[in-house]
DNA sequence: TAGATTGTTAATCGATTAACAATC
DNA sequence: TAGATTGTTAATCGATTAACAATC
């Protein structure tokens, strides 16, 4: 199924409403009741709903089950995926703990560092391998998204054995530009460049 | 001077590069080499440039330390701001070690938890106080940015204590969505729904 | 039925890319 | 001068919003 990547994002956070909403509420919501839980229009919402082929009625809305059971079978794709966390330092521990009380589909399976004093051991409840196993641990384990949290010095090395592994998708915290194939998805959190934006546009009055 | 968002990202992005490129090579730039350096286009980083003002000059390209200085006056505006950090947890933690290291005029000046054993202590290197304080403490210190990284079932009411308290910008590490007046900017960092669509491209073939 | 809501097409908006004259 | 590069306008692309007929 061909969606826009900013549809796809919406769908995974109307998912995440929807499973609260459900416990609150009634079994089935309107557009804008939905588009008000995010701050979006119902146009919006309804396009969404046209994307993915998903229809409701024009008297209850759409069926809370329905939709959250349609957008796993978009999102999750019916299987797990397996993750991995480049660089188990402050971050890669803290975004870990992050991902494991999330409700997802998305398990992260192993972490990699240089540090003699994790390798082989388990941190944050992953298993920590040295960074030469890398290569052998992706295809073993058969992940398919990195995290990565390494310091800005081996970001360019360690996403070059990650992409010659064969990884499909990065979620890069450094600050480090990567440049990377186009089949591999790559999306950047670069937290000083998004607090710079912040300051600008918050001296803009 | 008015901005769209994505080119304040690039300023930002090309500033790092330059000053480490500067120290690696001359001290002009063409727009391609500058371009190449972020897998952009040059007729981007030549719109970036008319958009700020900047003009190069046809043989050499743009002067590097006139433009670093130039992104400066524009993201820094000529001052320090100063940033808060809400929720000195696991991820709390490792962005504020994250940010102090970075090269930038934002500052982290406080934090804020309601864990006795860290109020009125020094967690990595800033001083920690109690949510209850927040409101006094943002004015006290002149704080106009928030990094939200408090658990999910406290983002709403803590977000609330941070608009009373006038801050102009948070970028937000929850999956709970905020809902903030427009003149707030607000800058969503949404682990899970990021891995999940990089999960959704990953399998897109 | 009347009224609200859905589904979808058309219009708009913001950002990127293409094209090219001006100029070093 | 010839050739590469800048600066800028026009075209394109992707996403959001507006409009409205169909329908429960």
């Amino acid at each position: 199924m061909k969606l826009p990547p900013r549809t796809v994002e919406r769908l995974s956070k109307y998912r995440r409403l929807l499973r609260k909403y459900k416990t609150e509420a009634g079994d089935h919501i309107h557009s804008h009741s939905l588009a008000d839980l995010l701050n979006i229009s119902p146009e919006q919402v309804r396009r969404d709903m046209m994307l993915i082929g998903h229809t409701g009625n024009q008297r209850k809305g759409y069926s809370i089950d329905a939709l959250i059971s349609r957008i796993g079978g978009i999102i999750d794709g019916g299987f797990t995926q397996n993750i991995a966390v480049a660089g188990i330092g402050n971050l890669g521990r803290a975004v870990t703990t992050f991902v494991r009380k999330a409700e997802t589909q998305l398990r992260i399976v192993a972490g990699f560092d240089t540090d003699p004093q994790k390798i082989n051991t388990e941190v944050v409840g992953i298993p920590c391998y040295p960074i030469s196993v890398l290569p052998d641990k992706i295809r073993e384990l058969d992940i398919s998204i990195a995290i990565l949290t390494v310091p800005p010095d081996a970001a360019v090395e360690v996403t070059g054995m990650l992409l010659d592994s064969g990884i499909k998708g990065i979620l890069n915290f450094t600050s480090v530009h990567l440049d990377v194939p186009g089949e591999v998805y790559l999306k950047d959190y670069d937290i000083v460049t998004s607090l710079e934006e912040i300051g600008f546009f918050t001296r803009q009055n």
